[in-house]
DNA sequence: CGCTCCCTTGAGCACGGTCAAGAAGGGTGG
DNA sequence: CCACCCTTCTTGACCGTGCTCAAGGGAGCG
C-alpha cells in the first residue's frame, strides 16, 4: 500500500505552494513566482542535527518530506524540544531576519528538505509583497504554536498534554496533507515524544498505554492510529484555533 | 526619588523608535517617518483584559509603561501566562496578519499603552521596507522568547525557572531602559508569577524564598533587586542571546 | 549471532501541588 | 484617623504526579 506516495507531490516547490495556500491568498500569479525557486533537495537520515544553536546560516529550509524539530538544551544536559515541522514548515525561516540561531534544528525522521537562499526569500519578498506576507504569516503561526505549547507543558497534566501533543501532530500531518483519517505514521521515539511534552520516557511510555486503555489510540509500530478522535481531543483539551489555517474543517 | 520619571520618553514614538534600534538598523528618515504616526495613548490599571481570545482586533498595540501579558486558560480553570511585554514591546503585533486572538492579552501592573490602528502599520510597511523588517523582526523575537519558556516551563526545575524569569524581566527592562543596576519595581503577584512559571503561587513562595536565603535576589514591597546578578544568571542558566539585541552588552 | 536501541515494567522517592489557616499589607468608607 | 475588608503573602502538613534507577524483553541491523 503504497498511499503516501500518492499523495507526495511531484515539485518541491508544490508543497511550499501548499503550505502558504493553506495559511494565506496566493493568486495564481505568485503561485508561479514561487514555482520559479530554486529549491535545492537534500535527504536527511532521521535523528542528524541539521542548523545548531549559534549558527549563522545563510540558507533557509523547508520540510518535504519526515518531521523535523527544534531543541534546545539545558546546563543540566536535558533536552526540550520547542516544536516540530512537518511537509510544507519552514522550520527556521526566521534565519532571515535573525541572524543568529537560538536553537538547533535535527530531522526526528528520514526525510527531504529543501533548501532556498535567504537571498532569494529576500528577493520575492521585495517583489511580491503578498508572498511576503504569507511568509510573515507563517512565521507568526509557528509563534502561535509556541504559545500553546508553553501552555501545554506549564499547565496540562501528563495525560493531556501527551493527548495534545498527538492531536497537534495529526492535524497537522492532515494539514499537509500526508495523512488520510486519524492514521498516523510517526517513527518518533518515546524518548523524543517527552522531550517535547517535558516528561521522562518512561512516563510516556505509561500516558502513551493510558490512553490505549481508555480506547483513544492505537499504536502498531510506528504507526499511529487515533481510534477515537472526538475522545482524544477533548482529553487533550485541543482546539485547532491556535494553528490559524483558513480552511480548519480539514481538520475534522 | 523619582528616577522612573526622568527614564520616560515624553512621546510614545519615541517609545516605538527605541525599541526598533534596539533591533535593527533605522535610520533617521524611517524614524522621522515613525515619529508622524497617530498613536492614541490609554491608561489602563492593573489586571485588566485588553483583548481576548477570539477578538478580531482593528488596532495593535505598544506598552508604553508597566508590564502587560499574554494567557492562555485550560479546561480545568488555569491560567498559563505565555509571555510579558514591557515598554517598547508590541504584544499584539501578530494581529496584522492573524485575523483572530489565539490568547488573552492583560495589563499586570497599571500602565499606558499606545493604540495604532493595522491600517496604519500596514502602509508604513509599504512605504518603508526597512521598518516592515523591523516589526517581522520583533515578532520573531517573540517567537524566540516563546521557545525560551517552552524550555524554561518543560526542563527546569522549579528554582532556576524562577531565576531564568527574573533573569529575562530584568534584562528585558534594562533594554526598555526602564530600569538601571537590577534592580526593578515590579508589582506583580506570586500567582501571577506562579502561570507564567508554570508552578503553584504557594511553591513560587518558596522558590522567591530560597533565592532570597541564597543571597541572589532581595525584595522590598514590589521592588525586587538582584544581589548577585552573576549567581542569578547562573541558577537561571541565562544566556540572553534568545532575545537577539543589537547591543547585548547592556543586559550586564 | 550478537549488538544496540527502544520499549516495558517495577519499586522507591522527591518535587511540587493542594488544602487550610493565619499574618501582613493596602485601599475604602465611616 | 481608624476600622474594616480584601487581596496577597506566608507557613505547615499531607499527598500525588511524575522522576529516577534498574533490569528484562523485543526488534532491527551489521
Amino acid at each position: 500500500m503504497e498511499v503516501t506516495k500518492s499523495l507526495r507531490p511531484a515539485f518541491s516547490s508544490d508543497v511550499l505552494i501548499r503550505k502558504l495556500r493553506g495559511i494565506a491568498d496566493i493568486s495564481d500569479d505568485d503561485a508561479a513566482a514561487l514555482g520559479g525557486l530554486t529549491i535545492q533537495e537534500k535527504d536527511v537520515p532521521a535523528n542528524r542535527d541539521i542548523l545548531l544553536e549559534g549558527d549563522r546560516p545563510t540558507n533557509s529550509f523547508i520540510v518535504l518530506d519526515g518531521v523535523v524539530c527544534s531543541s534546545k538544551h539545558t546546563g543540566a544536559g536535558k533536552r526540550q524540544i520547542t516544536s516540530f515541522f512537518v511537509a510544507g514548515d519552514l522550520p527556521d525561516l526566521h534565519g532571515i531576519h535573525l541572524s543568529v540561531m537560538d536553537c538547533n534544528f535535527s530531522s526526528m525522521t528520514p526525510g527531504r528538505l529543501g533548501v532556498i537562499r535567504h537571498s532569494v526569500f529576500r528577493s520575492i519578498c521585495e517583489q511580491r509583497p503578498r508572498v511576503a506576507t504569507a511568509f510573515w504569516r507563517s512565521t507568526l503561526i509557528d509563534a502561535a504554536i509556541y504559545r500553546e505549547w508553553v501552555t501545554n507543558v506549564g499547565r496540562r497534566d501528563a495525560y493531556a498534554r501527551a493527548a495534545h501533543m498527538l492531536c497537534e501532530l495529526i492535524v497537522r500531518l492532515r494539514f499537509a496533507g500526508r495523512i488520510e483519517d486519524h492514521v498516523a505514521d510517526l517513527p518518533i521515539t518515546q524518548a523524543a515524544l517527552g522531550d517535547a511534552v517535558g516528561l521522562s520516557a518512561v512516563h510516556v511510555n505509561r500516558t502513551l498505554q493510558a490512553l490505549q486503555g481508555d480506547g483513544l489510540i492505537a499504536t502498531s509500530g510506528t504507526k499511529l492510529r487515533a481510534l477515537d478522535w472526538p475522545g482524544l481531543v477533548q482529553a487533550g483539551e485541543f482546539v485547532p484555533t491556535y494553528l490559524h489555517q483558513k480552511d480548519p474543517d480539514v481538520a475534522f
